[in-house]
DNA sequence: TCTCTATTACCCCTAAAGGGGTAGTTCTTC
DNA sequence: GAAGAACTACCCCTTTAGGGGTAATAGAGA
């Protein structure tokens, strides 16, 4: 029997850039693109119908950003492999993409042929990266090291302070009450010191925090 | 000028018990009961209206137990005094109390004229406990250097597993997948776990499980 | 002076967490 | 066989968390 084609869903807010993949792709024999999506409401709505291999996804879309749909996918039990495609190069976009779920992060920059190498390798289960993130992956990696000062240090005053507090298991309206400010302004600044750290949760942030002092 | 008395308000739901008290206290000249509420949203709107120095505050009452009455009321940003008046001698709820904000935490059996002198040092500002839970209290600050184990074994396997997942960050509705249960059934380990740990949110658990292993 | 950052406070909204209950199953233990 | 513990799943409910936005104010620095 023949080979079963690998079918690959594009998800891009640029029509040209999809077009362009998808002829690329029509080119070889043993994968197919089957479906297109312009955002990321389209593509998990395509998701519903369709049961694809891999997932090309952009990251800077209008809309719900490719960040927010990844994790959807992944909250909606897309089994499928998502490899994000984007032109940011931005360290947090990239391990941002990793923490959620993604099976891979290529660079819109990089050359045809290794494209269609990279998509054929995701397929097949591997984790695939462009080769300027090697460098940058492997700073990231020393973050639980010794650059996690530097994170820290990037904090504000007052984020350090409420850091703390959440690793103490203070609720923010506990936070606020000991700071005397209100709880919508603690919120402000743990929303602001998650994104900082590139964490998802308060517990994270306290994990992380206690790890750092004693680990 | 005369002497000010320290204002009392009792929350115990037998009205005998209360009666006693207040009988008791009558015969003291340096203080008086002001109010008497027989269930925690009783005290608490009571409360609304009245400033006492001293709340005499039982553990096993319907409704509204003494601990959430006790959570609510600092919530609420009740400044006095709360000391704990209860049958149960179980650590739990003495760290719990404790845990939650109370000042003291006297047993029923003591004596009556033991009880007014524990009831006058409160008003002071003295932390007062019964005899009988002074060891109880010394095992419980060696939770955090050995005993802390002891607790760990308590947990059944399924616990302990959630319990590393929360570490991790993880969200109920994550660790659902993994483990493949409802969200709603790791909620139900999750309460009970924090329960036997004396802990009040998974953020706590987190720090707890981190503190332990590297700590 | 103008700009940038930090801090504060609010609006909107959804999702997650947590505490109470009941209940069925399986497995061990007495 | 009865009793208890563990695991599962659901009901109810409120509170907490988190992410998006706008905006005012104060202070530092170009």
């Amino acid at each position: 029997m023949s080979v079963e084609k690998s079918k690959i869903i594009l998800v891009d807010d640029h029509p040209l850039l999809r077009k362009g993949i998808q002829q690329l792709v029509a080119l070889e024999d043993d994968m197919t693109v089957i479906a297109e999506a312009g955002s990321g409401e389209q593509a998990l709505k395509l998701l519903e119908g369709e049961d694809p291999d891999l997932i090309l996804l952009d990251l800077n879309m209008k809309g719900m950003d490719g960040i927010d749909t990844l994790k959807a996918m992944r909250d909606q039990g897309v089994v499928a492999r998502i490899v994000v495609f984007t032109v940011s190069d931005d360290s947090n976009d990239v391990i941002s993409a990793l923490k959620n779920g993604a099976d891979g992060y290529l660079l819109k920059d990089m050359d045809p042929d290794d494209l269609i190498e990279r998509l054929r390798e995701a397929c097949s289960g591997k984790m695939v990266l462009s080769e300027s993130l090697t460098e940058l992956l492997a700073m990231s990696y020393r973050v639980d090291n010794q650059s996690a000062d530097d994170v820290y240090a990037s904090l504000t005053r007052r984020e350090k302070e409420i850091l703390k507090m959440i690793a103490d298991g203070l609720s923010n309206k506990m936070i606020g009450r000991q700071l005397d400010i209100v709880e919508a302004t603690v919120k402000v600044h743990v929303k602001n010191l998650l994104k900082k750290l590139g964490l998802r949760s308060r517990v994270e942030a306290a994990v992380w925090m206690v790890k750092r002092k004693n680990g």
